[in-house]
DNA sequence: CATGAATGAGCATTCATTCAT
DNA sequence: GATGAATGAATGCTCATTCAT
């Protein structure tokens, strides 16, 4: 949204390439229907903040729909960016879970009105064949399944299908950030990334894996800060 | 119309109580709604479907707004009443947990479009200080950290924050309800649940009660059938 | 237009008909689509004229192309009728003829608009099969025929194709209404109805050159090649 | 187009004189009105077409309506020397006017798509004092007026007022290319000339009815009534 | 000169809501 | 009460025209 940066003040929108004129509308766009909503966003208003003639939105845009998926789309680019990033952090691919989990809380914490057009694009055009969140999501599955098949071939995670595993995981990071933003919390990502882990990790690790990283002994609580030492995961 | 006894079949709503035409139309509304979303429901479709005159739908809510919360409300009052329902299925509070969550999924697994209420109420009304959704989740929420507490105390249930337990079991479920939506998915809630309980249990639990039930032996997996026998959990 | 008397005065709208209502609104917008053209003719204008809301036309109209046909339809319906009331005024078919060019030319003359909307649904609809104009004109054609060739049967009309007469007189009536309203004349129909018939049923040639040329002899027709042999006329 | 020769291919628009680039632009124009009527006409597809900026179009013509304008005179400019053409093949004054007669229908028959133009022009722009159409028109006029007047001084055509003769022509013609484009016929123009010519020159009466209703003896008078003694002007 | 990005007035159409009957 | 005709604010989109490059 808006870390793009505004390099030249320049005359009213001479100077930028059309690149950029696409993503600064995107930008407001995001921005307003998140804020609006769907319906209610009218594009006079959109054209008034970005300082521009309405004309110039349908000049990139056909029209309103085609916008709005665009933003949508972009959304869901970067967040897909993001999560590839998080998993170039750590070689175990049990980290790589974990590492995945905090960048997807923590995409959404950064950008909450990003779950809005989640939200919209569901309510507003059920009618497309698959929205383009699970368009996205599917595409990765894949490869979330193949690492936790690696997983559990090196004993490091119970043996149950990946698709339990995947599902869970992926409808429970989904349903947090969503509630996050209903409930409009700002709770730290990292927090409710750890949580998550905790109960899923001591979930489906196996007893093997769970002893190596001492279980839930005694005075259990994979609460602190020790915790989980690994992964798995795929996300949306 | 006729407060009085209901004799004959009778003509197109006559002879309907207040009530029961109140019914109706949230009836019709609840289906309208979730076929056509908020904005492209026209009210004039739903009178015909109801066989009335518009302005009789404006004699018992005051806007279509209106009429559409308490469409929403409804629903939330029957999930509210098939929850309570499940927990009386059993003493055992841990099982209590388990049916709630196949409750949960079960409702709207029988009644999918009602998950499309929920999201068009957070897409179209967001300046509603809370969601009707979560305003009925906070008032159940009490209860079931009650019931954690209790189960972790009999040292049943892990030594973990209760909210850490609402919130993982409650993001889970609310998750899984929408993807299945979105993705228009069928699997029978049964089976959802016992994955979601599979991993949540399996992860909650403490030691003594995960071994108390075979934990997850050698060859182990709680995985395939023999099944949770315990529980936790709240609901939306 | 304005010959539909305005029974009552009545409050705003109230106690008119549908009918009747339908019929003020086909008699403003043809007066407005002759004034403003059809692009121009703006829905606001109507409405304020008719002193109704722009909903209003849309409830007897389904698009302002739809009000423009149906007003091109009705003028055409009642230049029918004037034609049909014109024949029942003579028992002679030859002056039947003439009776229905002055009716066909004193309708023009005293709608001149009527024209415009036959300009106008050429003009602006020319991908649809057959204009409204033609349409109407073909129904008729076939009994206009038949009543030339009992005219020929008889001797009194020169034995030509009667696609000839039919369509030099159509063609005539039709330049000359166009003319009149393009030029803006108020000739009075009489006058040219006598013009034309005269040309018409006698045709501009002194006796001396007809007998020159063959004159209509039993064989009749100047119709093949040996052709007319002098000329005149301007051009646009 | 160009009348001039065409020396070199050139790259688009590149080397042609301003006098060429502007034909070029009114062929394209003419085209384009004629195919999507003036309000459909976008200057955008124009400027397409002619692989030229939309700017460039507005240095050789102030506005759209100015173009079209200009197509429209262009055309009627196109006729007139083709009448004026038509007149130089013989020196009869009578086979003058037919030879113009089959100039007028056989210029429309080539180009179909002028009678469009003719049609556009009024259909849009009726402020205007005077349509083009009618202005090339009277220009021209008193020169056939005196073609008759010396016709029927020389006893060739019957003593009816001239304005009567060119009237009924010019009508006559008008209608039938009108209709020709609306019908979308495409009878030759040379058959259509020979009819207009047959019923113009000779009548349809035949000879006895003629007889019966006084012919047009010296005091002529064809028509019904006291006889037809006003009368004037033909066509278009 | 030529270009085409930018503009913004202008318009058809929809639909929640009202209220006379 | 019930009805549904009437209303008119609201909005997406088009396209002639301009003007900086």
């Amino acid at each position: 949204m808006s870390e793009t940066v505004e390099q030249r003040p320049e005359r009213r929108g001479v100077g930028r390439g059309l690149i950029e004129r696409r993503e600064d509308i995107l930008d407001a766009a995001t921005e307003l229907f998140a804020e609006d909503g769907y319906s209610d966003a009218v594009t006079q208003k959109l054209a008034e903040r970005l300082g521009v003639g309405k004309g110039t939105l349908y000049r990139h845009f056909p029209s309103k729909k085609d916008l709005f998926l665009a933003a949508v789309d972009r959304v869901l680019c970067r967040l897909r960016e993001r999560l590839d990033a998080s998993l170039l952090t750590t070689d175990d691919p049990l980290e790589g879970v974990a590492q995945a989990v905090r960048a997807y809380l923590g995409f959404f914490a950064e950008h909450p009105k990003f779950v809005e057009l989640l939200i919209l694009e569901r309510a507003l055009f059920k009618d497309r064949e698959k929205p383009t969140f699970l368009e996205h999501r599917e595409r990765n599955l894949w490869r979330w399944r193949e690492r936790y098949r690696s997983l559990i071939a090196d004993g490091r995670v119970r043996d149950v299908p990946v698709e339990r595993i995947t599902d869970v995981i992926g409808h429970l990071l989904y349903g947090t950030i969503f509630t996050n933003y209903f409930a409009g919390r700002n709770e730290p990502a990292e927090a409710q990334a750890r949580d998550i882990l905790d109960v899923v990790f001591l979930g489906i690790l196996s007893e093997p894996e769970r002893a190596a990283r001492g279980g839930d002994g005694p005075a259990g609580g994979a609460g602190g800060e020790p915790a989980p030492r690994g992964a798995c995961r795929d996300e949306s």
